[in-house]
DNA sequence: TATGAATGAGTCTTCATTCAT
DNA sequence: CATGAATGAAGACTCATTCAT
């Protein structure tokens, strides 16, 4: 890794937070400079702009979960011990739910809006993604027996998602494990019964 | 009402969904004016500062969203008929996600973090009493037999909010419908097994 | 008196102190609405401009002065008394001081300078008529044998102001008593040494 | 110096007497760019806000003033000659006092109250200094005799900063040459009667 | 005459960005 | 490559003033 990706992967993990905590347009350069002691002179030489950065952090983030969920999953057997490997490992983001700002594919998603399409696109796609291998992991399911011949793959991968989706805002929100718990235990039940 | 109380309902009215598109941090005084036609003298003459605008213009949303949901559940004789409201109204709110920027609680609760303290306090007493209200219509139901008596009211209530808030932000994100649709029936499933 | 010039009066006498402490620039339409418990379409209808309530409140203060040391000085019969009335008045005037902010006089000289020459030009004649009292009480002193034939009128109405003028700006910067007696006391001796 | 240092050094001289003439709130940040050329970006990248400009355009002040005063001082012999260097330098400043707006510490003292209690302090202690300075002067020449043994050292100091800053005052408020004269006058004489 | 509401120029300050060194 | 310093547009907010009622 050459010097200048040092440096841009340094600037991107320092500040991943303050984007994901701020927003991007509640995120200033002087919060960057200030969360990686670099000078402004330094962010601009490894990007283009403030836009860049934060692409750059999401593309992180994302990268970061999806890594994360493959591995964990593929030590999983079965098709439902893959996805009960969600509520499963979910349980244990609380305290980076409350201190790191909640998913940052869904933050990115609510703020960047018609300001920022290339962020917004970035996400949808992320959460395409995401949704593309938790049908597959359905569908794999019911290949093989695992679950039912009647269940809707897409209806429910959706579902899984805005279990997970909604359990992290409302756990931002109230700042209750239990909150977290409950519909975590309500995505279980869900998994279960497919 | 008088001429202060009709230009700040004014405001109020005209900024609303450009705060909830843009976000407090993103939206500038001078978007302010330009959506009202007034100036800044007058908008700080009816308004302490920027924050007051951003939280009565929660309070108005929120309490637009009270109204209206009372409303229309207290047309509904069984209690399962009151929680299947939501799926059912909700299915028409496609386009307002789209052009008005998904659901004004949560995307107050996702942005005004540690920055903005009473506009996030405003912003989970709104839900949580959201939630009671799910709560005590699930209790109403077990207590006249309507729901099995082993449902967990707190847990549903969470689930219903759930699948909600994540089939808000999702068809906010992918712009379908068919997300939308799906959610909502997999929610109509759920109110149906209580 | 008819009640516009009773409002007139009642709002010079409410803003005096405030003028007086914060300076004209410093001191905005709000804090003279503050003070009164009036509008500002009330002061305005009463005064011109901003301006005129200065200057006006220049002219009360001046005027309030003028009327207490012609009076005060009326009573003593030789002109060394008369003089000596300045220090015997001034001690008592220490919280005043504190509490009110200095000389208006001076106060006024100090801050309006090319930017308000109406109000400068108005602390200059006002200056120039308080010396002239005090070159004519020593020359009258000369005339009638009380002060020696060599003291000039002018040089020593100068120190006496001075005195004055100095003892109220160092006593309002250092907050202390002491301060005031002590120059009081240095112009009490140059009194008796006419 | 460093470019940083020097652009201070720049802003400060440069803005010196604008706020000697106009007051801190008389004075806009406007006024600093037009009087520096520079950008508020600029003025703001060197100092922390309006406030602290004005801060170190006191200090500025003052040690030139009291840089000055030490060096002429340093060359009198005797203590009575140290203290007359007071009225033969001020018969000097009569076109600063009118082109650059009085004495420094006094305008300071005066206008920065409640609102700018720094500032207020800097021009305390300054002041203070200054007296002190005096005391001293008085205090060895009592030692040596050339003072009267019963001369009052805090007593003199402080009626020689009265009517060194009551010239000041009255000539900037009266233009005229002569009061600066016949006041110094009347300083050298209570000089050498000590 | 007094009020409430509005105006718009002006306030101080921060922003993202650039560029000579 | 990195830095320090500068830019100028834009930020939120306050000002003195006006005017219909």
């Amino acid at each position: 890794m050459s010097k200048a990706e040092q440096t841009r992967s340094f600037i991107i993990e320092k500040t991943s937070p303050i984007f994901n905590m701020k927003g991007f347009a509640g995120t200033s350069m002087q919060d960057l400079t200030d969360a990686t002691g670099l000078t402004k002179g330094s962010i601009y030489g490894n990007f283009k702009n403030k836009d860049d950065v934060a692409l750059e952090v999401f593309k992180y983030n994302r990268d970061k979960m999806t890594a994360f969920f493959s591995s964990e999953i593929s030590k999983k057997r079965t098709n439902r011990e893959k996805l009960l490997a969600y509520p499963e490992l979910y349980i244990n983001f609380f305290s980076k739910i409350i201190t790191e700002g909640g998913c940052p594919i869904m933050n990115t998603a609510i703020e960047a809006d018609d300001t920022h399409p290339q962020l917004k696109e970035a996400a949808r796609k992320a959460f395409i993604n995401w949704k593309e291998s938790i049908v597959a992991i359905i569908e794999a399911g019911k290949e093989n027996n695992e679950f039912k011949a009647t269940t809707n793959a897409e209806e429910n991968a959706l579902a899984i998602l805005s279990l997970i989706e909604g359990a992290v805002m409302i756990t931002k929100l109230t700042g209750k494990i239990d909150s977290l718990k409950l519909i975590l235990n309500t995505l279980k039940k869900l998994i279960n019964d497919l």
